[in-house]
DNA sequence: TATGAATGAGGCTTCATTCAT
DNA sequence: AATGAATGAAGCCTCATTCAT
């Protein structure tokens, strides 16, 4: 009743005193800023200009550029993987198991474009703020151990390639999903952009489908004993 | 600090009176700075210092510091594309030229790390340097080209899948091999080093290669008419 | 970060509710930043980070950084201008009463260096807020007049020097004592440490001594009539 | 002939182009503002507002304000001990020579009191810039030597107490020139300023020549063998 | 052609202080 | 009486770029 309704109005000041609020509001304008522009092409006037308060509070809350940039880099983990926590494959045949992964994986990666930038950029910075982090390390076992769990049943069900490697394969579905918007810019510049159309994205993701799941099968040779 | 009146007798002062030699030592300089750094990250004057020449002749060759990022673009670009056509393919069958082109991309672009972080930092940039040069462009067709030939022969010998796409099947390829070296770092600080390093790598390779052969090949069905 | 709620059963919040134990609290945090730092140089934050209280505090009670540092001084002097109050020279001969004089304050101010970078801070300020006190010039008459009345027993008694000048002389065991320990600094850096050592400082204390002896001292010339 | 004579007017840039005149400004200029303000205190755009020339030169030529500081405290010692250069003692008799040094010392730090303040500001730093200068210690010998030789040469003459030690003599005959100017503010305020008007100076000056004298001069006692 | 000197504009950050509860 | 949250003003410094010779 008291606290305005309209949050987007800087005159109505009832976000204040509510410091996760703040801060979140921050992080949120500034992945926008830092994934447009990296680290060093971001700029805190920029990102100030754009938030609920005033540009100390980065400094309040955050120390410095760079402690925001970390900060925000954490973020985009933590959303991405929450997101991933969404898909479950347990009461699936493996092969079809394999298939709603991949396509899901690619459909995640096209629809956080942001994390992705935010992950480029880390690689141009070597991935050292990433490796300070002492959360994100945490959020990483997930993928590994649902492939994990995938390829024994697969095997056991005997519709897997034997000797599978989970981090290898995790590695191929996330090479095809991350390239897809990582270079997506370049690519089309190159190439031209009927692979980003709409209808070239559907029949991508069709095709990557089928290349893993061509790569994961058991070949006929290994059918008979 | 004091320049040497005689690096060697040949070079001495040779290089002055020669615009192609300052210009080729300025971008050789500049690659590595804007690779490490990306382009708000570069630092002129760190360019300058490791230089042979004046600062004054970054801006006199280049104009601004755009200039010369978009020049080293198309170095990087004119490097890698001429060392790709030292490859031939014809003189192989179909399945073993795939696996060869494979192989020798995903070697390419391992070698060529900075290449690879340019074509990164051209897409933090929506690939606007790469979209205004008018020889880029011109470099590109080649690799789609030489696999629609390939895809013909594979297709005429009946060892290929029907319905292959070259555009398609080249960007697989590029996402195994790029990804491979764009994405190390955060890779490598999430999952472990373990598949970076020399054999971790040789193992990816040979999979990288089976996956797409495993796409490509016809299978089993579409044998028997 | 949480404050034991628990610190000591009889402070327990025991400081609360007692204006002058807080301020005094604030004051003696205050003197050592102010102490360390000078005026400009000193922090706000990080007195408030020392203390027992809140920041908020410091103006509540000092109005801003300025009014505290006012504070500060009269404290630094009032403490050293009672530690002067122990010493009594009545009941001792003129020429020893002067050597424990310029003994005692040669002590006295290497014990208390704070208040002796107060005074050099000062100084930096042109004495600005020192003149401004209420408190102060009352407290430095003392020093003056014993003196006087010293100089009166010791020409009285005939073995002083006639015509010497209470503050003069005050100057002259100030100057040796402060510059002491407020030029230690970089009288060691350009001289040294020889001096500062404890042998070196026992020595030190001797000469000086001794040189106020030899001053004082009436020169036999003036002894027979 | 062709560069403008007025120094001081800005859009003559005939300065232009002479960075040790450029330098020499800066310093200037710079050696008043930290003398008046300290480190801490002293402003870069103050300092710039009263240049010749403009505030991004003081990086360029002294990287920050803290090297900027560092150049200055060398520059003002120089000043100073060049000054002492001028005079010379060797052809007064020990007693004599004695006197004028420390009337020279006395008036010399009264007509340098910039640098006492710079030097009053080093202690508040703890003389770490001090210490850090590769050319201060180098020009600190010459005072301490000149007092050792005039020792010597009192002793031999049997004019001066045995056991002079130069070091701490140069301590005393500093501690009254310093205590002079570096206090004058803080003593002017608690005990008047009396002293420091002229009339007071000189007696001051007398009084310190003769206290420094007496304890120089051999007693009576040891006079005879 | 070549260079060391010079710079305006704008970047990041810190500071003492006040606000809202 | 007390506090954590918040801030405007101003500080130091860096950058790509141009000038003067």
């Amino acid at each position: 009743m008291a606290k305005p309704l309209n949050e987007n109005d800087k005159s109505r000041q009832g976000w204040k005193q509510n410091p996760e609020a703040v801060k979140r509001d921050i992080i949120r304008v500034a992945m926008t800023e830092f994934a447009q522009n990296g680290l060093s092409g971001a700029r805190v006037d920029r990102i100030a200009a754009s938030m609920k308060t005033s540009k100390r509070m980065i400094y309040y809350y955050f120390g410095d550029k760079e402690g925001l940039y970390a900060q925000v880099l954490e973020y985009a983990y933590a959303k991405v993987r929450e997101g991933e926590k969404k898909l479950s494959l347990d009461d699936l045949p493996p092969l079809e198991a394999i298939a709603k992964l991949v396509g899901f994986t690619f459909d995640h990666h096209r629809n956080n474009p942001d994390f992705l930038r935010m992950v480029m950029i880390e690689n141009i910075h070597h991935a050292d703020y990433l490796r300070r982090s002492e959360i994100i390390p945490k959020m990483n076992s997930a993928a590994v151990e649902r492939l994990e769990k995938l390829i024994a049943r697969g095997e056991a069900d005997g519709v897997f390639r034997s000797g599978l490697d989970p981090l290898r394969l995790h590695w191929q579905i996330s090479a095809f999903s991350v390239f897809n918007v990582a270079n997506a810019d370049t690519f089309g510049a190159n190439f031209g952009s009927a692979l980003f159309t709409a209808k070239g994205q559907a029949a991508l993701r069709r095709e990557v489908i089928e290349t893993i799941l061509a790569y994961v099968r058991k070949p006929r040779e290994e059918e008979t004993p």
